[in-house]
DNA sequence: TTGTACGCGTTATCAC
DNA sequence: GTGATAACGCGTACAA
């Protein structure tokens, strides 16, 4: 059961591998009679073309390496599945390698990638600088997904914008005692939503509050601990901005075990809209981000510049997605 | 800055390349001096051998296939995960493929990591019939995850005994009209986990009641459906069991529109243990399924199989993870 | 220990 | 329109 090759395909046919090689590439014009022939064959070998030998020959792979964090959240989970759904039946096939947001797994994962020499790179999340990124890929085409880099292609949400509506919202509905639970207080994403938070009070005249603001990590774990926080601080609050919405599933949880019900006694508002948002109990309003959509953006774009087709970087503003979370406040509590 | 080669580096070794193939794979054993030199301009020429031409010479491409569904699905896609993790730094790269769950779509998929040359194949989920899978893929090393086919290597969960014991547990709590949201009908998983449902209640005898049972899709939007179903049924319920916990969700945001408590109306038990499942309010009651794991080692069992060792397929047993959302049953309603 | 020569499966460049 | 023949980059018998 040894895989078929043109060359068998040609003795088969009594022709030349070359003029095999051409009709099943319609490269240039064969005598109908051979032609038939040859399909003929090929179809009755099941002969399956040698993706390998033809990127040896050609110098292009037709497969584009995907570099994830693994960090196991949603919303890179879902830009990971919008880059495999975009490259669909395209030809090219996605490689995909876990950065694990260690610069130097980061490293040996690109690489990699190298090695296996990728006609195209996309970069989802991640930490490594631009001028070491350069330095490793050359001019490989790059689009890196959910971050923001200066003279590179990339396809990120405004973070700011979507601190800032979020916050916003909840001034609307009267609160002024606005809790917010950042992730990792270093993270670009995270320094943005934040500058959002702080732009949404300013404008509203209220003074930013240091102990209303928790450090987290984008796990539900640590959207529990931050309720917990709060309340050992006796710090008062009628609402809560959470880096994302999986923080905000465990805020939600921690006030459920405090009897504190959601929006009448704290309006919670998420980042993200991942699926499982809008079913929470009640539905969490949320800042949606397009991640599958930028996703397939990604690969498209990718197989764009590939081609030779320039890229403007893309921004998505944050949509903001008013489920039943948010209210007025009744009276704050503690 | 083209790609640099093993004859470059030759060149400026003043050697043969076939020497630096020796020294970069230690194949057989180079004067230290030449050694030393090669190793020399290798770093400083920043080689990285071309995986593609290296596959072609030695039959092995160093990829496996991973053929996924896209369903969305946090369970598959925490195998997908599993399996990317798995391979880790191994010299093995995943490459994935979507079949959407249709039939055509799926041996097109595979085709395209035939033609690839993968070295072995993972398939997570899918409907392809294994004679025809043997057809397809001949003697190429694959093993099949979260699913169950005789005569291949599987990894899968014991679907009905996770529905027995879901079952059980709502039982010997003291409720007996426990309304079963399965997922797709014909769908194996669910078969099984209906059988489990099954023998949980005739082993307690409690008659089946069909109107107990509403079909699905594994999606949160049929959990919320189900409830309404029941409702509109007249059909009273002290408890649900949902096919997965995504459906739970669902279900769950049904009976809190309609101010039914949980568990203390309504008892309910979800399958997978997903990531938010034990942030839900209250945390799910749910059978775990370590998807993870399952994807790992299926990678590491692939690798194993194509060292050629054997390979006996796995079976987990779904783990009850005893939660929040289930107590004795107050008073029927409705 | 080292170099030469060939093969892996395809595409591309020649002549015819 | 067609068939040799040379790449593509690497591994590896074989000979030296």
């Amino acid at each position: 059961m040894k895989n078929v090759t043109i060359q068998d395909i040609a003795n088969e046919a009594q022709v030349s591998k070359s003029t095999v090689s051409r009709v099943l590439n319609s490269s240039s014009p064969v005598h109908p009679d051979k032609r038939r022939a040859i399909l003929e064959v090929t179809q009755r070998l099941g002969f399956q073309p040698n993706v390998v030998a033809r990127s040896l020959s050609k110098g292009r792979s037709m497969t584009i390496g995907a570099l994830t964090q693994n960090i196991g959240s949603p919303f890179y989970d879902a830009i990971s599945q919008g880059v495999i759904t975009g490259l669909g039946d395209t030809g090219y096939s996605p490689i995909f390698v876990d950065g694990r947001w260690q610069p130097k797994i980061e490293v040996g994962a690109i690489k990699a990638l190298l090695g296996r020499r990728v006609d195209g790179l996309i970069l989802i999340g991640g930490t490594m600088p631009v001028d070491e990124l350069n330095e490793l890929c050359g001019d490989l085409p790059t689009i890196i997904v959910g971050r923001q880099v200066a003279n590179t292609h990339c396809i990120y949400t405004d973070n700011i914008d979507g601190g800032y509506l979020a916050t916003k919202l909840l001034i609307e509905h009267g609160h002024r005692e606005i809790a917010f639970i950042r992730g990792i207080a270093h993270h670009p994403d995270v320094i943005d939503r934040f500058q959002g938070y702080k732009n949404a009070l300013h404008e509203a005249d209220i003074e930013l509050n240091k102990s209303l603001v928790i450090d987290g990590d984008f796990t539900s774990e640590s959207g529990v601990q931050a309720i917990e926080t709060l309340e050992s601080r006796k710090q008062s609050f009628t609402a809560v901005f959470a880096a994302n919405d999986t923080t905000a599933f465990g805020a939600r949880l921690a006030l459920y075990r405090r009897n504190l019900r959601v929006p009448e006694d704290v309006s919670i508002v998420g980042f993200d809209d991942q699926a499982e948002a809008a079913f929470m109990a009640p539905p969490l309003t949320t800042i949606r981000q397009p991640a599958r959509r930028m996703g397939t953006l990604a690969s498209s774009a990718l197989l764009g510049l590939i081609d030779g087709a320039p890229f403007q970087s893309q921004s998505f503003q944050g949509e903001l997605k008013i489920r039943e979370s948010v209210s007025r406040p009744s009276s704050s509590h503690q």
